[in-house]
DNA sequence: TTGATTACTGACCCGTGAGTCAGTATTGTA
DNA sequence: TACAATACTGACTCACGGGTCAGTAATCAA
């Protein structure tokens, strides 16, 4: 018995039916992993065509069922939009405010860590594209740019506000960094991932080399 | 005679023939003006929705004439797309190349200058929604990406590295800012562009602290 | 094995908007 | 004033895709 079954097996299964093969099912019920199914297709989706752009018929194709499912479990093609995205950022916020309660050491021993493992995170997964998306179709939903900018923007400007309070007051840095704009300190990251999703393919970047320059230029800046 | 009859008048003596009021004009002849002011509008709406939920319909209306009228200039949304951004590109290169040879001065006066002027020519002028069109719609443009990132940015980042060059050539700045990566460098740049097109509805940005801590991170970082 | 439940299908509807073109109004010319 | 040339209009077509729903097939309980 197959417990848990991939689309890839499930698109081979159909396939066999066309060919008059034998009893094949047309299709499994699977009630609690489809949401999560759709919701991986339609990023794909989303991530290649924006949201207007993007066809709910792929979408299924994509996760292995016919369009009339998608209504199953979501309202629209707007409200799986939100989803899609909303859905995305949990784990990774997650993950960065974990960063800061990791580290011991010096304030630049903890910057150092927690850009690194911000680039990593954001870069690896296919939660890269979702700025992408944000900044594309943002101006139609209002409501989810402002969701991101609150639940996740912000946050990670407080985790890096706090390490560089820490290293002020134990006199690591320069006083005036008290008074820098966090958007400037971290704007290396929204670039990298710009970068990544926008123009990699014609212009590759090194993500170390990127990643060495960022940390070099801002411990260096934050210097007393 | 009225030699610039703009869009608002147009408007204006359009709605007076709905009054009956007597001989007045259902439009002008004005072949030379028009492209321009459809792709002002263009730009306009497509900053709005996207390109794939502009209408041309509206364009049309924004520009004073009706949807056929476009179809007389551009042979597609698609053309009259990439026409936009390519012809709001150029006046901006022009300005960013003329920077370097103004200044007179250390490489720390003339970094200083080209930045604050980068930045109030990008964010002044209605070319600051480009960048937020190119990255939303870039993959479906994959021509009009790769123009952008060879006309634009790496024009732009080796002015930034001529500069720079000079500097540590003179002694004012650290060796290892030539292995720097422009990108990083320039970051602040593009994250404010984004951010006065995205976010600044909900957290305003204070333009002259940000460009006052790029300005200073970066010198301070480049610093001896 | 049968019947009830329901996850899923896929053909269909219908609003929408890109693109067309026959006709109309304007402008320059004689 | 009349004519020719053409910039412009606006009603039209048609493909496309979001959303629906009656019917179908998988699953489970008895």
């Amino acid at each position: 018995m197959i417990v848990i079954l991939s689309n890839e097996y499930f698109i081979i299964v159909r396939q066999a039916k066309n060919k008059n093969t034998a009893t094949t099912k047309t299709f499994c019920r699977r009630k609690e992993a489809r949401p999560s199914e759709i919701m991986k297709a339609a990023l794909e989706e989303f991530s290649l065509n924006g949201f207007a752009a993007t066809k709910l018929n792929d979408v299924a194709k994509r996760a292995g069922i016919c369009k009339g499912t998608i209504y199953l479990y979501f309202k629209s093609k707007e409200e799986l939009f939100e989803e899609v995205i909303k859905d995305r950022l949990l784990p990774n916020l997650e993950k960065m405010e974990y960063i800061g309660e990791l580290s011991r050491g010096s304030a630049k021993d903890i910057l150092r860590e927690q850009l690194s493992t911000i680039y990593v995170a954001l870069l690896s997964t296919d939660a890269r594209h979702i700025p992408k998306l944000i900044i594309g179709e943002g101006s139609r939903f209002p409501e989810l740019t402002e969701f991101y900018y609150k639940e996740i923007i912000s946050r990670l400007y407080n985790i890096i506000n706090t390490v560089i309070k820490q290293g002020v007051e134990a006199g690591e840095f320069r006083q005036s960094a008290l008074n820098w704009k966090t958007q400037v300190i971290m704007s290396p990251v929204l670039s990298a991932v710009i970068w990544k999703t926008v123009f990699d393919e014609y212009a590759p970047m090194d993500l170390d080399a990127y990643l060495e320059t960022h940390i070099e230029l801002l411990l260096h800046g934050l210097e007393k």
